[in-house]
DNA sequence: ATTATCTATAGATCTATAGATAATGC
DNA sequence: ATTATCTATAGATCTATAGATAATGC
């Protein structure tokens, strides 16, 4: 039944990044150890070998989704024609608004982060951090002034739609708070 | 035991009120029917006499909850020198976001609502659309174009700082996303 | 007679722990 | 010998239901 070290670092990983999409998905207290671990292939038992607790995977893999998620935006900044189009286009659109698993941590989890320990929060705050440089890199292009402000009211305003987007049934309403806050975010950093 | 059919009713408001403040307390699964029933007086079998479920009283304590923060929108916002500067200095302020069980639902508890039923969800549209009625009315003063968008755009912007300002631990970050965001919602409005 | 609420409980699930097992690593 | 994972289980909690109780409403 043992496994190598090699092999048991491999599960660990496994289970974080199988717990930051589930997490997503079902919320902090929607899922339990047992479905998380077999996610990853295992059972509930081999748990408390590689975690602390349960809080202490929710944050490592708030970590990592964080991260991941801060890949993708810079990745997709790296457009060389149009970066916060880019950015814009997939962030804010229906197919991230219904794909929670692997769409921005913030917008699937931010509710549930704010009722969450210090170290979860701790682990949002940094992926929060990477977004404000990618879109203040974006910003500081076209101005310099207040270019910390303007990307913490870009990033406000694309969190706030798409949270509100999948609050609401009506797709017809969700397509337009998407759409009003891409105007309102090309004409931020624009002007 | 039994008690008068008024009485029984005032019951049932009250554990709906109570509800609707614990749920943004606690999430709608951080909490369970003996704690929501309890808060109201009385005893967990009390309950399915009342609702027909746990996801019923979600659902109605949802459409109550953003019926009371809608009514505080437009009695803020009948301020008659500044409606918009009152409606941010309670929204986008500090005590709001530390008092996630009588503030806004939609911060409280967006990312929540994304996983529950329909009913739950159209509980939030209609608070929400009564949400943009207000922004609306307010915008419609001093530019008639666009007025809806624009209402989306702020309400995006507002629901999304205060979202992230209860995410981070730093006190600092958490002013700064929500001046960040009264100063964008200003501009909005105003140009 | 009806019924709102109570106590009690069923059956499922939750986090966490204990001890067995079997493969690794020395 | 150590240990990663397994099965099993403790003890708490969850939603929902059943039956008892006592007051209402006819």
């Amino acid at each position: 039944m043992r496994v190598s070290r090699i092999q048991a670092e491999r599960n660990r990983q496994t289970v974080i990044d199988v717990a930051s999409r589930l997490f997503r998905e079902h919320g902090f207290d929607g899922i339990g150890l047992k479905d998380l671990m077999k996610g990853a292939g295992l059972t509930q038992g081999a748990f408390y070998k590689q975690f602390a607790s349960k809080e202490d995977l929710a944050a490592q893999a708030s970590r990592r989704a964080m991260e991941s998620a801060a890949d993708r935006w810079t990745a997709t900044a790296a457009n060389p024609g149009d970066p916060l189009g880019a950015v814009i286009e997939f962030y804010l659109s229906m197919g991230h608004r219904e794909e929670r698993m692997d769409g921005c941590p913030v917008a699937a989890l931010g509710s549930d982060v704010a009722r969450q320990g210090t170290e979860v929060k701790a682990s949002f705050e940094v992926g929060i951090k990477a977004y404000l440089e990618v879109l203040g890199r974006m910003i500081a292009r076209t101005e310099n002034e207040e270019t910390g402000e303007k990307a913490m009211a870009v990033l406000s305003t694309m969190v706030g739609a798409v949270v509100l987007s999948r609050v609401v049934n009506d797709p017809d309403l969700a397509q337009a708070f998407l759409d009003a806050a891409a105007e309102q975010v090309r004409d931020t950093v624009s002007v």
